[in-house]
DNA sequence: AACGGGATGGTT
DNA sequence: ACCATCCCGTTG
């Protein structure tokens, strides 16, 4: 059985979102072959108060596709790599929840032909590196997941708060007060303590 | 046109 | 701890 996520679930305040998506399946079809993971670490983005979102800065042709409706993918280059978002909330608003962390689910070699890598945990662990393993580039921007053959989200086990953990976010370099980064406790795939600044 | 700083990640 | 690499927003 497998249920894709709608719009409705994209449609909530942007922390809920982030929260909810742990647990949850990434699809994504790149070059006629499917990968997919299981989203184990997640960051929200807010529309108000957070210095770190890019929509808080300026709304420009780089961050346009974030005041868009719920459930488009945002996919801004960093460091001559990619990073994968999910808008939320209203149209209009600009703010977005970061997919951090996989677990491998589907493609696995596919994944490592892209990564160069073996390794199964460095595979999907970081954002940058679970683009590269689902084949997620600029082209992805601006993609509706609620009606893309190309990427989407299923609906896997909706995971307890205890199931959860809560940090700040990572690589930020303001509002480091604000406790948005959600992941899986326990799960081997988050990205590492090494990171954790 | 020039400049500087990243929501990174791999190496030393 | 360092830095490759490049895009984007800002400034002049």
């Amino acid at each position: 059985m497998t249920s894709r996520a709608q719009r409705d679930f994209y449609q909530n305040d942007t922390e809920s979102v982030a929260k909810g998506l742990l647990g949850q399946r990434l699809i994504c079809v790149a070059d006629g072959i499917l990968t997919a993971g299981r989203i184990v670490e997640t960051e929200a983005y807010l529309p108000e108060g957070d210095s770190a979102c890019h929509a808080a800065k300026s709304r420009t042709a780089r961050t346009e596709v974030m005041f868009g409706r719920a459930g488009l993918a945002y996919v801004y280059p960093i460091h001559a790599k990619f990073c994968f978002n999910i808008v939320t909330e209203s149209e209009e608003i600009g703010c977005a929840v970061l997919i951090r962390a996989l677990e491998p689910l589907l493609g696995i070699e596919e994944m490592r032909a892209r990564r160069g890598v073996e390794s199964l945990k460095r595979l999907t662990t970081g954002p940058a590196c679970l683009c590269q393993a689902l084949g997620i580039d600029r082209s992805v921007n601006g993609i509706d997941l609620i009606d893309s053959d190309h990427i989407w989200v299923e609906h896997d086990e909706r995971l307890s708060e205890q199931a959860m953990v809560t940090t700040e976010r990572i690589g930020v370099t303001s509002a480091h007060d604000l406790l948005l980064r959600f992941a899986v406790a326990g799960n081997g795939f988050v990205s590492g303590p090494a990171r954790m600044r």
